[in-house]
DNA sequence: CACTGTCA
DNA sequence: TGACAGTGG
């Protein structure tokens, strides 16, 4: 699923630190479904309320952005809104993954085996409306600003980073690149160890950074090429790709013939797609203009009120984090008062 | 994922 | 102090 563009970008090493004032379109749908499937307790089911509602992307979306607030880094959540209908073999694709995964579920649990039934539990994890509308719930207590897409998410947060209203866009995706992102941040959270699936050995995740003109200028090709590339490989809008063509091939294929049309072996798969249309998705893609970014002040009442009445989180937990918000802000508004004041 | 408590 | 296991909801 999603782009494997990954070995063939130009990818830096970096830290939240250096994204200190600076505004990062962050691919909502990306973060909260991430949260979703993996903030989840020992037997693999997610974080519920009293009312067993789920809570886990609420539990991402406070701690996550409590540090981004209290590192001074401005985040402008975008949100999906409708599909384009190419996509709409990959979603049905997607559904089908998590109709396996339930299965292999129930049998890993019949079968007592804890390890395999977390991992199938995670991929049955499904990002409904009404999380999406609790999330932004919590976002505005936080004064954090996000806009609704008219379509993909990531081609409105690339937009912006092309308007500099937005300095990166953050995604674990690399269609960011294809939609003209002109940085897109990955692993945008603190680094640390993660545990490797099914493995018993843990990794280190860093933020990474990848410029696209860096990344376009190393390969020797376009951006247009890069959809080409892209296209070749598979993407949401083609998710088969073409057979026996990975990441190294396709760029290949596009150095030496320039694009799709002028690759021979491949002009029968090519026209059973749309790939003109597929183009335009990625370079001229429909996305939402938007006047101006504003970020409110904390809610610190209105944010431990809906966390602990409404979703059952521990006070003292709430309590001791957003104090710790409360200090580096004001710890912040000192520094500027020592300029100004 | 991100936090907390424990133990060397 | 820092690595790791366990917990959160």
């Amino acid at each position: 699923m999603g782009l494997d563009l990954k070995q063939l970008c130009v990818r830096e090493r970096t830290n939240l630190e250096s994204f200190t004032s600076k505004i990062v379109a962050i691919d909502a749908y990306n973060a909260i479904y991430q949260f979703l499937s993996i903030i989840r307790g020992p037997d693999g089911l997610p974080l519920t309320d009293y009312n067993g509602k789920i809570t886990s992307h609420l539990s991402g979306l406070f701690y996550r952005n409590i540090n981004f607030l209290s590192l001074g880094i401005k985040p402008l959540y975008v949100f999906d809104g409708k599909p384009p209908s190419l996509k709409s073999a990959e979603i049905q694709r997607r559904k089908q993954v998590k109709k396996d995964a339930t299965i292999k579920y129930e049998k890993a649990i019949s079968e007592g085996n804890y390890a395999e039934a977390k991992k199938f539990a995670q991929q049955t994890s499904v990002l409904r409306d009404d999380m999406v509308e609790e999330s932004k719930i919590l976002l505005q207590l936080f004064g954090i600003p996000f806009i609704q897409a008219p379509s993909e998410g990531e081609a409105t947060a690339a937009h912006l980073t092309n308007t500099g209203q937005a300095h990166a866009s953050a995604s674990q995706d690399f269609d960011s690149l294809l939609f003209g992102a002109k940085r897109l941040v990955r692993n945008f959270t603190n680094s640390g160890k993660r545990k490797l699936p099914n493995r018993n050995t843990t990794i280190e995740i860093e933020p990474e950074i990848i410029t696209l003109d860096k990344t376009l200028s190393s390969l020797g090709i376009t951006r247009e090429q890069l959809v080409d590339v892209g296209i070749l490989i598979g993407t949401d809008f083609n998710p088969d790709g073409f057979e026996r063509i990975g990441p190294k091939t396709a760029l290949k294929l596009i150095k030496e013939n320039e694009k799709l049309e002028n690759i021979l072996q491949i002009q029968d798969k090519l026209n059973e797609i749309d790939y003109e249309q597929i183009r335009e998705l990625f370079l001229k893609p429909s996305v939402a203009n938007v006047p101006e970014i504003k970020f409110d002040n904390v809610d610190y009442g209105g944010i431990v009120n809906y966390l602990t009445r409404e979703r059952s989180f521990s006070l003292d937990r709430v309590e001791t984090s957003l104090n710790r918000l409360k200090k580096s802000l004001e710890k912040k508004s000192q520094n500027l008062d020592q300029w100004f004041g």
